[in-house]
DNA sequence: TTTCATTTGTACGTATGTATT
DNA sequence: TAATACATACGTACAAATGAA
C-alpha cells in the first residue's frame, strides 16, 4: 500500500479509488497514533461523513485494514486498533 | 465452511446469510466438477438471476472463494476455477 | 423491565467507468 | 456499434446486539 498523508482528504477525481485512499489514510493515522491500540476508531457512519464517501465504501476500506491486521471489528461495538502482533 | 448440496437454492429466510450459502453451493459445484479448472463460472449477473440474489451479494460469495483459492478473477474476462494447488 | 441510541451486518437497487469481444 | 463483464461508488433499508437511561 502506498504511503499516505494522515491529514489527506479523499479525492473523488483521481485514479486511486476512494476505498483505497481511505485505507491508506487510516493506516497513516494509526501509525501516527491517532488512536491507541484496543481503542475504537470513529464509527463507519462518522467516517463516511468526515471523508464524504458512502458507508459501504468505508466498510471496504476497513475490510482491507482488517485483512492487514491493523484493525479488528467487534460487531455492535465498533472497530478497534489491533495491538502490534 | 459447511457442506452444501450443489443443487441447493438460496434460502432468504434462514439464519445463514445468502452470500455464505452461495459460497457453499458454488464450492460444492466446483467440487462436483460443474466447471473444469481454468474454465469460467457463470457471470455474476447470471448467478444473481439464477439464485435470486443481488449481484453485490454474488460478489461477496466469489470474494470468499477467491480467498479460499477456489476461484480467481480476471478483470473484464470472468471468474475462473483455480486448478488444484 | 422497558426504551432508546449506537454500531456493525446484511441486502438491495442503481449508476458510471473501463476493457474485451 | 453493440453487448458483455468486472470495478467502483452511491444511497437506502432493515436486522441484531450492545449498553445506557
Amino acid at each position: 500500500m502506498e504511503q499516505y498523508d494522515p491529514d489527506a482528504q479523499v479525492d473523488h477525481d483521481g485514479p486511486v479509488p476512494p476505498y483505497k485512499q481511505l485505507a491508506g489514510i487510516l493506516a497513516a493515522r494509526i501509525e501516527r497514533g491517532d488512536w491507541a491500540p484496543n481503542r475504537a476508531i470513529p464509527a463507519e457512519t462518522r467516517l463516511a461523513q468526515e471523508y464524504g464517501i458512502a458507508r459501504s465504501t468505508v466498510r471496504r476500506s476497513i475490510a482491507l485494514l482488517v485483512e492487514r491486521d491493523l484493525l479488528f471489528v467487534v460487531p455492535q461495538r465498533g472497530t478497534f486498533v489491533k495491538p502490534r502482533q
